[in-house]
RNA sequence: GGCCAGUUGGUGAAGUGGCUUAACACACUGCCCUUUCACGGCAGCAUUCAUGGGUCCGAAUCCCAUACUGGUCACCA
């Protein structure tokens, strides 16, 4: 028996050839140097921070030479697969507005030439490559149990010898076709692995795009191409996927280095042209115990991309950190360019860091609040809404039900050339603001500094109410009007006369008006409070003032 | 254990043989400004680039060794 009827005992339903394919997805009719990419997750759940990266410049890169930015779904184990996978990651995406040009748009729906984009979908066109491996003495059917390859493995570790299934250990590759022929017939179970032409002594040399140079040993590993459910290992997968689709450009984790050898020869047995390989540094996490791990999907909260959707952190801030941790020349940049966008900036590769980087929650909450400081009022205002629908109800009815006076709220201090930083997130929003709504100004714990006696703190208020209060004052009169009163009670009406005399007077002008915020407000810091006064109103003042009278 | 890579302050890092007594940003500390907070301003925060050796007039930058860290060695991706 040869190789090639060995081939279509092997595969008697693979009737197109490899020639076929390739006519199917032709090579793509792009400029010069534009750059085909993908984003290609296994629907295991949600979507990593670390796979956000990579998708991230994946889809930058295209952009800015006009290429294709795809999502292909890499599902073939379907033991990770997880319900709603898909849609999930559909869905992260879509949060983070990372648009796709092809590929999976839905559970049920792909666009593109060069689909489908979905692994379990793409059988037979896998195995129509190993079905011309076969015919060609370059793979073989291995009857190895995984008890075996396990056994193997155990001796070679106790001998010390290099561990896998290559030369004299791979036992299944020299068996005659006959004998292949008949254990199949027999019903034997089995897998085909890669014939690998490599010679261990030998060298190959890869350019990775942020690594450079990297010298590796040949592969000689007889690796498993199809596993015995019929479905290809990502290797095979890679190979075939990536080249049909015309993939230019490889994104993956630094965990991929390793692996290129073997995905260079599968490249080189076709004769295809290789790709460009980026392989990007891992996001790290620094335990209490200052041990450096990979941010996991289990331990860390923060590794979910669904996470800076519940915190309403802006995906623009999101997207910004990452690009800083991405290209180290990125945040000069924007600092320089506070106007422009990610989209503005050229990316490269040779600016990534190749070690992983630590991933630093203060330095995304810095980006975070000044991004949020940049926007209008009206857009915090839209934009918290939209995060409330989701997360905080009673607050989304108060900012419809109080529209005007809500943006007003968020005004403040706003517009001037170093607006304030309050807010890192969305869901930091209500603690900052509650108090300016009188449903939410209920039962409130006073926080009185320096004065704290209730017969002073009334005194103050009283006199302030009945004597000074105007709602019509401008600022500055609003404020001499506090010097008054603290003068009228005995108390500093400038900082600095109270500092010369600290025992001429019972205070400052300062504790006088912590007394008024206080009453107010209940908290000891908030914005400026002419401001507050001003939209809080002479009714609300009123009240509030008197309520510390009854107390 | 084999193979591959990495190692510059608490963090992200700039730096590719002299311009570096190591930039910038975050964090932290102190002071100032100030009716609170925030903003802002000023100052401090690596005499040293994992360690040891070498090349050189000169090294964080080049070479070698060691240490440590990470990745990988699946019918997972």
């Amino acid at each position: 028996m040869n190789n090639k009827e060995l081939a279509n005992l092997i595969f008697p339903d693979i009737t197109k050839t490899i020639e076929d394919y390739e006519k199917i997805y032709p090579a793509r009719n792009l400029n010069e140097g534009a750059v085909v990419s993908r984003f290609a997750p296994s629907p295991t759940g949600f979507v990593h921070m670390g796979s956000l990266l990579s998708a991230l410049i994946a889809s930058k890169v295209p952009k800015e030479t006009n290429g294709i930015f795809y999502l292909r779904i890499e599902d073939t184990d379907g033991k990770r697969s997880v319900e709603n996978g898909i849609q999930g990651i559909i869905d992260d995406l879509k949060n983070f507005e990372i648009n796709i040009d092809e590929g999976v748009v839905s559970e049920t729906k792909q666009i593109g030439n060069y689909g489908p984009y979905i692994q379990s979908e793409r059988k037979e066109i896998y195995q129509t490559f190993v079905k011309y491996l076969i015919a060609n003495d370059l793979a073989y059917p291995c009857f190895c149990t995984e008890e075996e390859t396990n056994e193997i493995r155990t001796i070679q570790e106790a001998a010390k010898e290099r561990i896998g299934y290559y030369g004299h250990w791979a036992k299944c590759r020299n068996l005659s076709n006959e004998e292949r022929s008949n254990r199949i017939k027999n019903g034997d179970k089995y897998i085909i692995r890669l014939k690998s032409p490599g010679n261990f002594n030998n060298k190959v040399v890869i350019e990775d795009l942020v690594r450079g140079r990297i010298e590796f040993p040949e592969n000689d590993l007889d690796i498993v191409l199809i596993k015995s459910d019929g479905l290809p290992l990502y290797h095979l997968a890679h190979l075939v996927d990536d080249h049909l689709m015309r993939t230019t450009h490889i994104l993956r984790g630094e965990e991929w280095v390793s692996s290129l050898p073997v995905h260079l020869q599968l490249f080189k047995i076709f004769n295809f042209k290789t790709p460009k390989y980026a392989h990007l540094g891992v996001i790290m996490k620094i335990d209490d115990d200052q041990t450096r791990r990979k941010l996991s999907k289990r331990k860390d909260p923060e590794a979910a991309v669904s996470y800076y959707h519940e915190k309403g952190i802006p995906v623009e801030a999101v997207k910004i950190y990452l690009m800083t941790i991405a290209n180290s020349n990125f945040e000069a940049w924007y600092n320089a360019n506070p106007n422009k966008t990610i989209d503005d900036f050229t990316f490269s590769f040779k600016k990534m860091s190749e070690s992983g980087s630590l991933f630093d929650v203060d330095k995304l909450m810095n980006i975070s609040k000044n991004y949020i400081s940049k926007l209008k009022a009206i857009e915090v205002y839209e934009r918290t809404i939209k995060w409330a629908k989701f997360y905080d109800q009673q607050l989304e009815q108060l900012l419809i039900k109080y529209q005007d006076y809500s943006i007003k709220i968020f005004n403040i201090e706003r517009e001037q050339k170093k607006p304030r930083k309050d807010f890192g997130a969305f869901c930091e929003i209500k603690s900052g603001i509650w108090y300016m709504y009188d449903e939410l100004f209920i039962n409130v714990d006073y926080q009185f500094q320096t004065i704290s006696d209730i017969n002073e703190i009334n005194k103050i208020n009283q006199l302030y109410l009945s004597k000074y209060y105007n709602e019509l004052d401008d600022k500055e009169t609003w404020f001499s009007k506090m010097r008054l009163v603290a003068f009228e009670l005995g108390y500093a009406k400038e900082m600095s006369d109270y500092k010369e005399n600290p025992d001429k007077y019972k205070g400052h002008i300062g504790d006088v008006s912590m007394v008024i915020r206080v009453s107010l407000t209940s908290l000891s810091a908030t914005p400026d409070l002419y401001e507050i006064m001003k939209l809080l109103g002479k009714e609300r003042i009123n009240q509030r003032l008197n309520i510390i009278k009854v107390k």
